[in-house]
DNA sequence: ATGAATGCAAAGGTTTTGCACCCCC
DNA sequence: GGGGGTGCAAAACCTTTGCATTCAT
């Protein structure tokens, strides 16, 4: 095999798209509709309609996207806004907690999601690229412990598990 | 503030430079060696030069680095050798698990290490960029029953903290 | 009125690809 | 000899930036 043609998917029997995170739910859109406020407010910043609308999106995303993703899907229903916008106001949404990074897939792109109240983790499938996700108190309580030993406050952080899948493992 | 003036970086005051980790033993680089040779055999790929001077280059860095600072170091050696064949390399390293891609700075660029035979993970400090490592048996035996539970068999994980330094702390 | 936000186009930076030529087995 | 590897240049891609204009307060 050539150097030119490392394959970049191992593809296994997993259904795919068996993974949709629940839609968020009136409270938690109006919490971050506030949170979003209250940053804009702390920095002197505007409330502009365009930056409504790509709010009004990226609320309305259940899983995990990419920034591209994000251009598509916000030029899909307001065609007027151009990529630097989106950029501009994801890389705001960042900063004001509305959106976080949550990992990079095995193509090396960010994937961005929705700030939700209850923290959790990554497994991503290297067979199917399934994204699932875990949360063990027992990990993060463990985790501060370290950083605290170290003289670290933590902000947040990532922690992804690279796998194969028992689809795959029935297989071999 | 406007939008296109976020702020990147706010430095403490942590003394730079403090965490260089230490350069492979003999045994770790032949190890490593034998590692690349056998995914090449198992590929069926040839044993070029180019790739035996971007290996040395490899095995030479102790620190984390990006593609591009990989790019500049091999041209700083070898300066007939391009970016395409650093970057071809680069992901041929990764796949022989000679490196692997250990974490995404804060810039969101990828940062690669040697592979070594203890695994750890990573605290990047928010305010100097600075990089430390921890490894806790306790966080990888929870993880691992997560995944065990899930279906999936794990290959390689990613944990990073992103935390304020206590040289923040005093100051504020 | 003043600074923030947008839209466009252009630039920037990183990584990949096409292709002719060379090297390894 | 045949497939793998390299080097160069060009392309592809994602993201940021400059700037004139518009919008929010």
């Amino acid at each position: 095999m050539s150097l030119n043609r490392l394959p970049k998917a191992y593809p296994c029997g997993r259904p795919r798209a068996s993974r949709k995170a629940r839609p968020l739910s009136e409270a938690e859109r109006t919490e971050l509709e506030q949170k979003l406020d209250r940053y804009q407010v702390a920095q002197s910043l505007n409330r502009s309609q365009t930056r409504g609308k790509i709010f009004g999106v990226v609320v309305g995303q259940t899983d995990h996207f990419t920034g591209p993703e994000l251009v598509a899907k916000v030029r899909k229903a307001h065609s007027e806004i151009g990529p630097a916008t989106v950029y501009r106001n994801l890389r705001l949404l960042l900063d004001a907690g509305v959106l976080r990074e949550s990992l990079t897939d095995r193509e090396g792109q960010s994937l961005y999601e929705v700030q939700r109240a209850e923290h959790h983790d990554h497994v991503v499938c290297l067979d199917c690229r399934a994204i699932l996700e875990f949360h063990e108190v027992g990990i993060e309580s463990l985790q501060n412990a370290v950083l605290k030993k170290l003289g670290f406050r933590e902000v947040h952080h990532s922690h992804v598990v690279y796998a194969h899948c028992e689809y795959r493992e029935r297989r071999e």
